[in-house]
RNA sequence: CGGGGACUGGCCUAAUGGUAAGGUGCUUGGUUUGGGACCAAGAGAUUGGCGGUUCGAGUCCGCCGUCCCCGACCA
């Protein structure tokens, strides 16, 4: 794609140094722009990202065997009656609501228990249908209390949410097992540093829960990590002990906890029977007998994820896209516009045709600008066309996750600064397509 | 909802109660091209809204709105 393909507008000046780095550095990136209190823009270079996101969600999803679907966001009242959240969401607030023409009322969906199960108990008559996990990606609505941190918390979301119908207790358990391997390929996949802890159901309700954390400075939840033993949890399964002067580890008593702060990926619960109960669903089991549904449910905050990354990845110069949720792996920029935009173009064109996405900036703009620009926007590699081309033919390739490169002249300093310091193009495709195809994009 | 703060061209900021200023970005022309370069010209604002005090309000007062930060809740 070339720079005039999408909009990529950056913003010289600085914004508000009271918001967290990952708000700032998306907001000065143009990633995305806000409209209202905890409702944004996602713009088009913004959407690439979660387009990514969406993807690797979604091959996670069907390594589990999970069936895709999509479930109104406009849901009636009476439906949420069912399982008496109409009441507990609209009491806390949380709730968007309106009513119809008719006066009939009705939520924007916050979640989706009672949909799908309404669907289950339609679809899934008898034990030989179970079990089943379903999913969607859909758009969210919370009427925060206070949204904040950019798009870790907004009233406008997209969340992808599976529910899993089994049999039994046992059958629950083993959907649940799945989901958690998929969420872990999932967030290493994504390039995060995060930890599984146990935590607290909530207004979901269920027990057997586990949250999924990116480590971060910038995060809402508090996690206590045993230095003993592998136990890390949320502090709010700590409340007993936190009144108690010494906290200690439930699982093997001991005292030094770690304190870590965290944002929260993804969350996954056993309902056990609490909604099929409630909404009376459930199948025929082999014995003739009718039972209600063993349910799991399971969800990743899918927006907030291209936030948290930057949350976790970024440096003075701005963001560092993981390979796997750049929009693009890198930029092709010829140093000198007038001398090198023919080869930048025919560069580009055939990295292109190679299979690797990159950018041209073939904006008629000096390199200082068009290098700050890359580093802003955090390209994982930037592909120079310069001295080294002229001279014998090299392309220079920088890679945005290592720090220490000389800013001033591309020389290289040290063995660390510069691996890849001068490569042909053969050899840069070779290098590239190695990269992307690392099925867990760790960068090379 | 409790506590704090803010609101001035797209963005960042200035203006003892006295002509709304500068930077950046944008447009045009020129120059320049290995780290946001330089020169010139230009467009862009009823200072969040309403009311009050005053000869005079961006500035003081009141009400309202919006947004941000800390807390309770959550993907």
């Amino acid at each position: 794609m070339k720079y005039n393909d999408i909009i990529l507008r950056t913003q010289r000046n600085d914004t508000d140094s009271a918001i967290s780095p990952g708000t700032r550095l998306l907001i000065r990136g143009g990633f995305m722009e806000q409209i209202a209190s905890g409702i944004w823009i996602t713009t088009p270079v913004g959407l690439m990202v979660r387009r990514n996101v969406e993807n690797l969600v979604r091959k996670g999803m069907q390594t589990t065997g999970a069936i895709e679907l999509e479930l109104p966001i406009l849901q009636p009242k009476t439906l949420w009656d069912e399982t008496d959240r109409w009441q507990k969401y609209l009491k806390e607030n949380i709730a968007f609501h309106l009513t119809d023409r008719k006066d009939n009322e009705f939520m924007l969906a916050p979640t989706a228990e009672e949909v799908i199960t309404r669907f289950a108990a339609n679809n899934l008559p008898t034990y030989r249908d179970l079990p089943k996990i379903f999913w969607q990606m859909t758009p969210k609505f919370r009427d925060e209390l206070r949204p904040r941190q950019g798009i870790i918390r907004g009233r406008e979301f997209i969340m992808k949410d599976a529910y899993s119908f089994n049999i039994d207790e046992s059958s629950m358990a083993h959907s649940f097992d799945l989901m958690e391997k998929a969420y872990q390929q999932i967030f290493t996949q994504c390039g995060f540093d995060f930890v599984q802890v146990t935590a607290d159901s909530g207004t979901i309700g269920g027990s057997g829960s586990a949250e999924f954390m990116a480590i971060s400075d910038t995060g809402e939840d508090v996690l206590w990590c045993c230095q003993n033993c592998d136990y890390k949890g949320n502090q709010e399964t700590f409340h007993n002990l936190v009144e108690n002067a010494t906290p200690e580890c439930p699982k093997c008593k001991n005292t030094n906890l770690e304190e870590k702060r965290g944002i929260e990926l993804g969350h996954i619960f056993q309902l056990q029977q609490t909604y099929s109960k409630l909404m009376n669903a459930g199948f025929m089991n082999s014995d003739g007998i009718k039972s209600f549904y063993w349910m799991g449910c399971y969800g990743i905050g899918i927006s907030r994820i291209a936030q948290a990354i930057v949350e976790q990845s970024n440096d003075e110069q701005g963001i560092i896209w993981p390979l796997s949720l750049a929009p693009f792996t890198g930029v092709v920029i010829p140093v000198n516009t007038d001398k090198h935009l023919d080869t930048a173009i025919n560069i580009y064109t055939q990295l292109q045709q190679a299979g690797i996405n990159v950018l041209l900036d073939d904006r008629p703009k000096h390199i200082g600008e068009k290098l700050t620009d890359a580093e802003l926007l955090g390209w994982p590699f930037q592909i120079l066309i310069g001295k080294n081309w002229d001279q014998d033919k090299k392309l220079e390739v920088r890679q945005r996750w290592k720090k220490n490169y000389d800013r001033e002249m591309f020389t290289q300093k040290d063995e660390n600064s510069t691996p890849l310091a001068t490569l042909t193009l053969t050899e840069l495709q070779n290098y590239l397509v190695k990269c992307i195809n690392n099925p867990n994009n760790q960068l090379c």
